[in-house]
DNA sequence: CTGAAAGCGCTTACAG
DNA sequence: CTGAAAGCGCTTACAG
């Protein structure tokens, strides 16, 4: 035999089945059910087989796996901005859970935009993801067969599942405590309403207000920005601060917002809680290093991209079910900024 | 015609190239070119085409189509951890310029673990990506065709080129000003080295201070773990605060390691910059609203990743040139813990 | 300008 | 237990 027939190393191309194949001296069919441990084929052939792929470096193609099986084992994730603290630690518990299950997954990056989310939408349907995990910007549109599980903001109808966190339950924590702390002049800076989180915040807000007796009003809501800026929280803290009879308390939708407005209550020359106190819908990264540490609601992005990515899994394996519905609740982390201690 | 003939769309599967092709009533070839715009083709026939995929809803199989080309349009990016902020950073950086230029990423999280990062590299093969971009952990076993550029940590010799931070030149600004300030009794709080970044920022300090005439002790550095967790960084910071003559200043390797510094500073009771000034080599997130504000070096995550990109993406144009090197430099930013004000 | 044919690298009924 | 054959959905020489 010739080293050529013997397959040494091609050094030019890749080896393929065939080439595995030709130097154990079997079909590819063989081949391939022996290197994907079917029970069809005689030990001694397996071993001839696994020998050469070993010897020959052999890395099956996935691609063409793919195509064959009808399968891509491709999950795609898009997120709104992947260099966000938050969508960040999801896309990791996702990416985990996906993983293990022998799943690869694209990520896509919206930039919130919706005409772009609705294109990276595309894009994955291009690459036959077998599903999708969405923090929506609002460019969802629905897929043919492709299950899609909302996560962050929940997409009222489509998709098999929502994943979100419990934003009126968070909501209720950190009014409440404000409340009873004494305030009755409590101000909210959130985000523009439109996508779930952001109006769900809102109305809890104004909810909880209202069944404590305090009627807000139009005042006390300063929006901010489309993508939670720092500098937009920090604007509109600036205008809360500006109003005639400006809050005692402010309660902040999020994290970057709390930021903001910390930096236009420390601009202002005022001191937090004694001249205004804050609270944080969520936990920003070294809150308690902050000047003063800030009172905010635990984060939950990690689990939140897990349970997201196995409402998915579930579904690939078991066909659809009812639309999951999942929450999580935060717990209310106590530190100085609310006026404790 | 019957409605079968035209091409109604089909429900039930994805429609196929030879969907459009038979709707379009020519053949899959000309199909195929009509839609990729070959000037072979009669214009109205690249219209009729053009009509059929439309109302089909017809989205070409990548994955078909990378098969056939034998170029995958992906590019994989391994990183340590994905939910770190320099890494997400650059990981964006990075995905919009591969994107920009028709690339599919692949991401995938090392998890600091060199074994999981030989298995990652495998995986991308197996799925032929045409680049790899790698933050390496030390798993790193050179692909036989593929190129790969190194980011963050370098390769020596390996890969097709390297793009780190100028850990030199940064570290010579950090303990430059801590010299300024009059410090001689200065510490590091690095990681263990091994990967480049690690080391190259410890001899620096090490050279930096020589150069200015102070001969720095065994006790003078401590190392925290590979992980460069804030909980180690402040182990080796209690650890230094423990010493019989403690520094008057410290530099911390990292924003991690600066942060979990700054928390055994003042679980020790004492007062920054009074009692022990800090720098960080990288700026931690709200590093100016931290208490105190840390004076530390200018991040360039983003661009990072931008840079490595499109090395990767040159390679891919024009083949292996010469190993490119590059190194990003950053700027001190000034603020209170080092003493100033 | 268009079509029939081959083939990218796999998997899987179908025969034996 | 094994192999020859078909086919996943594309692209691209090769003829015409």
């Amino acid at each position: 035999m010739t080293p050529e027939e013997e397959g040494a190393p091609a050094r030019e191309r890749r080896p393929t089945l065939a080439d595995v194949a030709a130097a154990a001296r079997v079909s590819t069919s063989t081949a391939s059910r022996a290197l994907r441990d079917s029970p069809l084929v005689r030990p001694a052939t397996r071993q001839r087989v696994v020998a050469a792929s070993k010897l020959l470096g052999f890395e099956p193609d996935r691609l063409a796996r793919s195509l064959r099986t009808r399968a891509s084992l491709f999950v795609g994730v898009i997120v709104p901005d992947v260099a966000t603290i938050f969508y960040a630690a999801a896309l990791k518990g996702a990416q985990c859970v996906f993983e293990a299950a022998g799943y690869q997954v694209l990520v896509m990056d919206s930039e919130r935009d919706a005409d772009r989310e609705a294109e990276n939408l595309r894009t994955l349907l291009a690459h036959r993801v077998d599903g999708i995990l969405l923090a929506t910007s609002g460019g969802f549109e629905a897929p043919q067969d492709v299950p899609v599980v909302f996560f962050d903001q929940v997409g009222f109808g489509a998709g098999v599942g929502n994943v979100a966190v419990e934003n009126r339950g968070g909501m209720e924590l950190l009014v409440g405590h404000l409340l009873e702390h004494g305030h009755r002049r409590i101000a909210f800076v959130g985000a523009p309403t439109g996508l779930t989180s952001a109006t769900e915040r809102l109305d809890a807000f104004l909810a909880v207000l209202r069944e404590a007796g305090i009627n807000p009003g139009d005042d006390d809501v300063r929006l901010a920005d489309a993508v939670w800026s720092e500098a937009s929280g920090e604007r509109a803290m600036r205008e809360h601060l500006a109003r005639a009879e400006p809050p005692t308390a402010v309660v902040a939708a999020s994290d970057t917002l709390a930021v903001g407005a910390l930096r236009a209550i420390r601009a202002a020359g005022l001191a937090i809680p004694a001249d205004v106190a804050l609270v944080s819908f969520d936990d920003p990264l070294y809150g308690d290093l902050l000047d003063p540490p800030v009172t905010a609601l635990s984060r939950h992005d990690r689990e939140l991209g897990e349970r997201a990515a196995r409402l998915l899994l579930a579904t690939l394996a078991n066909g659809a079910a009812e639309p999951a519905e999942v929450r999580v609740s935060a717990e209310l982390i106590v530190r100085r900024s609310c006026g404790c201690e």
